[in-house]
DNA sequence: GGAGGTCAACTACAATTGTAGTGGAATTCA
DNA sequence: TGAATTCCACTACAATTGTAGTTGACCTCC
């Protein structure tokens, strides 16, 4: 499968390629430096592994030297990741997991108007569907 | 710090034993059965490493068995987790990681009515302290 | 009272992860 | 044109994880 494991050091190399890409390693190591101060190859491990996962495309520019783009898009990893999460400590249920998290973060009450919203449209459609049928029925 | 690394194997073991505790190494083994099909030996190795992390207490029995015990609740063990989830793959914040559950999830409209609830509530208790204050001033 | 099962403790071992070091080719700069 | 720099490919190595095997003590049942 494309069971696309994706370690916590070689995520933060992805975010930084999902930012803006392509990117050489040297950049990727320079945009890292303030969270992480990786030495250069270091950095290139990641993003080699990476390319062996099948997370990243590695091409040579002009110059010779590699750069780097996601080959994964960051919502299909986030998707993935979450999915495994909520199996994980939820066992696979969205409804304990949201609720979790809404109760134990601050969020503000403009946040919440939002989310009702968006709870709200969820909802919606999902019985469009089924009000179509009605419709044709 | 307690930092307590539990990996994916050993939350398995950690369920069992915030399911019911206390329970030997065999019980686990048995109540893991259905989902793992690990030899005895696996499992202890499992309990011993999450006793020497010190997410659990071991204490023999009177016949001198081994019987393990929670150390750390479920709640915190879950909590950390998903501070550190939302952290690596939401930069630490709660919105976008319910913008993205409540979109890809399949809610049914109970759910969120029950939601939608919770959102609220937890709004009201934020403002109630300033509602206090506003009282007293 | 010996054979067989159960435990705990110790050991094993490959894969993955974090974090580099080394060596050699190519490029550049003086 | 020789020294310095930059890259890449390969190698390294300890810690963690998944998944057991081995050994020796003890208990039990015939």
């Amino acid at each position: 499968m494309s069971k696309t494991n994706i370690s916590e050091s070689e995520w933060l190399v992805m975010e930084v390629l999902w930012d803006s890409a392509p990117q050489t390693s040297q950049e990727v190591t320079q945009a890292l430096r303030s969270k992480k101060n990786w030495a250069d190859n270091t950095v290139r491990t990641l993003l080699t592994r990476l390319v062996k996962k099948g997370a990243l495309t590695a091409k040579a520019n002009p110059s010779g030297v590699r750069i780097f783009l996601p080959k994964v898009s960051r919502e299909a990893c986030i998707l993935a990741e979450g999915e495994s999460f909520m199996e994980r400590l939820f066992g696979g249920a969205a409804k304990p997991l949201l609720v979790h998290f809404a109760k134990h973060s601050n969020l503000s009450a403009q946040d919440v108007e939002e989310l009702k919203r968006l709870l709200d449209e969820s909802v919606e459609s999902d019985s469009a569907g089924l009000e179509q049928n009605n419709d044709k029925i």
